[in-house]
RNA sequence: CGGGAUGUAGCGCAGCCCGGUAGCGCGCCACGUUCGGGACGUGGAGGCCGCGAGUUCGAAUCUCGCCAUCCCGACCA
């Protein structure tokens, strides 16, 4: 029911910052390409951290935090990282402000000026590594997993919220380990963990897999990825987990005696996800008339909205609603009473269509004659008429039904937007038309590869897994190719 | 950093060509009637018209400069 409100297919950009904006989430803020997340999208948010941290946990990790401040000269110690960040860096030159002369107000006080200048972490591998050197001497002190949740910057040119920001929330894992088979086997459990969060907990299906050179975490040897497919058929990448090799440990010296007393490199892994996934929920699941939270992430399960004309009838409903609320908050279900006087159960159905509240409850005086309740769901807009009694029972069920079934909607939708294609003709007509998920061969190289993006806009989303490659030849260069990759369109 | 657009009430906009001291919708406040899908009536509050110069008796309106934001590209999670 949201009027002056886009729809996916007028305008889907448009759509969703207008999603964002209007349900609450984040909004811009007076800082340039820097967002404000607002509560309900903060607690969103930390409902995510909340599992997130958990499975970190349950897998052997700690948390720990390092600063937002890196020094420069540890910044520019490995190659292909300098490379990779340098363009988006913010630097802080000076610590001092003064009041300017012609009392205009404050100017930077140059004669504050910083030794050596500090960058602003827009990821925190060199401030770790470098204080790692210090955290291991032995095997024993291995593997050394660690996590932490942070603010990172990088000065990007065009930003939207939470798929692109300036100042974005995040976590980085940062692991160090004894062989590389250890190391290699860590960037695998945490892209697992990734997967069955985004599979489980957003309800978003998710293709795994390697990337190609091109598209790698500047410093890793190989960068694993879960990729999602949004409605207008991009894809949007969710997260990443990189096998680092020995790289950093070389480059700040991190060295380990071995069971043999050998000295050796450690190796190492790193890991994030960030407020990007917020971005992704939204776009995954959300309609037209506004969102549609997984239940599981939604910061309210069920809202009980009483219709009622006079006070008395307010005070009986509310005997009954507060029973529910009861009962469903101990069976740990986050429910909001909705009792305002100020506003009507039209408006406020409506406001929780649009904030994507999975289940409404609404009493009324005919509900108190027969002794009913009635269930509307967000993600089919289904409205039933059950009976009270159990009612937390019925809701509890539902929700996992509709967490079930936002899932089941994203991967056939995912699945119908899936496509295979072996002529380069075909190619760039499915790219161009019809978007989602285009599996093709290619022949394995970085030319290739940057000369199908030049043409089409789609890159190497991922390489997947497979055990048993098949033959083929490269869609562009007609060469051979051991497998399909897939491309797309991304974000 | 290139191309395009826009800055007027909390939000969305009109007014600008053709200069005369600011208006509409939503929201907000009060009261009353309403309340099973965004209620209605009456009354009210709220604006250095992005900033700075200039032209003019007079500028939201014309001129010049600046700033900011948004959209589209190149770069990126």
């Amino acid at each position: 029911m949201a009027k002056d409100f886009s729809t996916r297919e007028e305008n889907y950009s448009q759509w969703y910052n207008d999603l964002v904006i209007r349900a609450g989430l984040a909004e811009n803020s007076a800082v340039r390409g820097c967002m404000v997340i607002k509560p309900y999208g903060y607690a969103i948010w930390e409902k995510m951290q909340a599992a997130l941290d958990k499975m970190f946990k349950d897998t052997g990790h700690s948390n720990a935090y390092f600063p937002l401040f890196i020094p420069k000269s540890f910044f520019s110690k490995e190659a292909a990282h300098v490379e990779g960040f340098a363009k988006e860096c913010a630097v802080v030159t000076h610590y001092r402000l003064k009041n300017a002369e012609d009392g205009s107000g404050v100017v930077v006080d140059e004669t504050a000026r910083l030794e050596e200048e500090l960058i602003i972490r827009p990821t925190s591998e060199t401030i770790i590594w470098d204080t790692y050197k210090n955290w291991i001497q032995s095997y024993r002190d291995l593997p050394l997993l660690i996590n932490q949740w942070a603010n990172v910057v990088r000065w990007e040119m065009r930003t939207r919220l939470f798929l692109r920001t300036t100042e974005f929330l995040w976590q980085e894992g940062h692991t160090a380990h004894a062989t590389k088979e250890e190391a290699v086997e860590e960037a695998f459990t945490i892209l697992k963990v990734y997967t069955d969060f985004a599979e489980k907990w957003m309800a978003l299906p998710v293709l795994t897999g390697k990337k190609s050179s091109n598209e790698r975490f500047a410093g890793a040897i190989d960068t694993y990825c879960i990729e999602a497919l949004m409605q207008d058929g991009k894809a949007l990448q969710a997260g990443t987990s990189h096998f680092l090799g020995q790289n950093f440990a070389k480059v700040f010296d991190v060295k380990f005696l071995s069971k043999e007393n050998k000295l050796d490199y450690v190796w190492a892994t790193s890991w994030g996800v960030s407020t990007r996934l917020m971005g992704a929920l939204v776009m995954a699941h959300s309609d037209d008339r506004g969102l549609v939270l997984p239940p599981k992430l939604a910061p309210i399960q069920v809202v009980i909205v009483p219709i009622y004309r006079k006070k008395d009838q307010l005070a009986q409903i509310s005997v009954h609603a507060n029973n529910i609320k009861d009962a469903l908050t101990k069976k740990g279900i986050s429910v909001k009473y909705d009792d305002r006087d100020t506003y009507k159960p039209g408006w406020k159905f409506s406001e929780y269509e649009f904030t994507g509240v999975p289940i409404r409850l609404a009493i009324g005086p005919r509900d108190l004659e027969n002794g009913t309740i009635e269930v509307a769901r967000r993600d089919t807009l289904e409205k039933e008429v059950l009976q009270m009694t159990d009612i937390e029972n019925k809701v509890e069920h539902l929700l996992l039904q509709i967490q079930e079934n936002i899932f089941q909607k994203a991967l056939s939708f995912r699945d119908n937007n899936t496509f295979s294609v072996d002529s380069w003709e075909e190619f760039k007509d499915v790219i161009e038309h019809k978007g989602g998920f285009v599996l093709a061969y290619w022949d394995g190289t970085v030319e290739t590869e940057l000369a199908i993006k030049e043409e089409t806009k789609a890159t190497i989303r991922t390489i997947p897994f497979t055990h048993n490659p098949e033959e083929g030849k490269c869609i562009y260069s007609g060469k051979p190719s051991n497998q399909r990759v897939v491309f797309a369109k991304a974000y």
